[in-house]
DNA sequence: GATGAATTGTTACGTTATTTCCTAACGAGA
DNA sequence: TCTCGTTAGGAAATAACGTAACAATTCATC
């Protein structure tokens, strides 16, 4: 598994598929669904589901890409540096599909403080707001 | 559109298809799927999808259900009282789909005043926790 | 070259969700 | 009464999401 923010922006330790899923999902510059890269990677020789998946799992567990639970759709990461075991918080708009990131240690520290009090043992936790952004408020208000 | 929380349990304003669709939710006891519902509600003359995504819809507008993001899936709220605009965090059981329920002010306040700094109009708030409960943990430490 | 792990490819299937088009029922108001 | 808008419901088709199972390939390493 290669470290997502290390050789920025090769990730050259991705595999072939794994770079082609990447660069889709980069270049879409808002979540994009797991069958619209398929159509997309079509033409370079990607034929099924299963190739996107394994290729877009893998991803995630190195922290480029997030899946945006939401709207099942994957999105790719925009922070500078890794997180740090923190939750991802994401804004997406729900007019133009821009997505904002972003961190929060209280937030983290409430949900886990009430986790423990609750005995539970946390595996993963999803914040995400449906939002308006600015630029679209501006355009139709 | 009725009072979630006037007529407990009978929610008599809901239509035909919402009190079968809820009654189906709140007897699973977890989170159920919407297909799920229709192969149970199927004996009782529901044919589509669409009716249980359209109840559904509606239940979830009253409050009355929650939709489970990351697992695609519907739970009864467990709420004793309405929710007045709070955001429902979600800890769901991996093992046993036991769904815990909880609210939490800072949180909600230290959203809001993130997505006000960046001009975000919220229009909703997904928080989840894909948990192991401390009755699973017992179960097979 | 042989071995084994990782990656890839293919088929097939099951689940989730929306779209489209249509009908029935009901109240408001001309 | 007769349209008109609104809400609910129904049916069919299709799109989109996701995984299981197994075969083929690549590639490092011995
Ligand atoms: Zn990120
Ligand atoms: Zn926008
Ligand atoms: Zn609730
Ligand atoms: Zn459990």
């Amino acid at each position: 598994m290669p470290d997502p923010h290390s050789t920025d922006p090769a990730f050259s330790g991705l595999t072939k598929n794994q770079s082609l899923v990447l660069e889709t999902i980069a270049k879409a510059r808002r979540p994009i669904g797991a069958y619209e890269i398929l159509r997309e990677l079509a033409p370079r020789g990607i034929r099924s589901p299963v190739q996107i998946y394994r290729a877009v799992n893998s991803l995630i567990q190195c922290g480029i890409v997030h899946k945006v639970e939401s709207i099942n759709a994957f999105v790719r990461c925009t922070d500078a540096h890794p997180h740090h075991g923190q939750t991802t918080i994401l804004a997406i708009c729900d007019d133009c599909g821009t997505v904002v990131e972003h961190h929060d240690e209280t937030v983290d520290r409430r949900l886990v403080a009430w986790a423990k009090q609750e005995a539970l043992e946390v595996n993963a936790v999803t914040i995400e707001l449906k939002v308006r952004c600015a630029n679209c408020s501006a355009l139709a208000p």
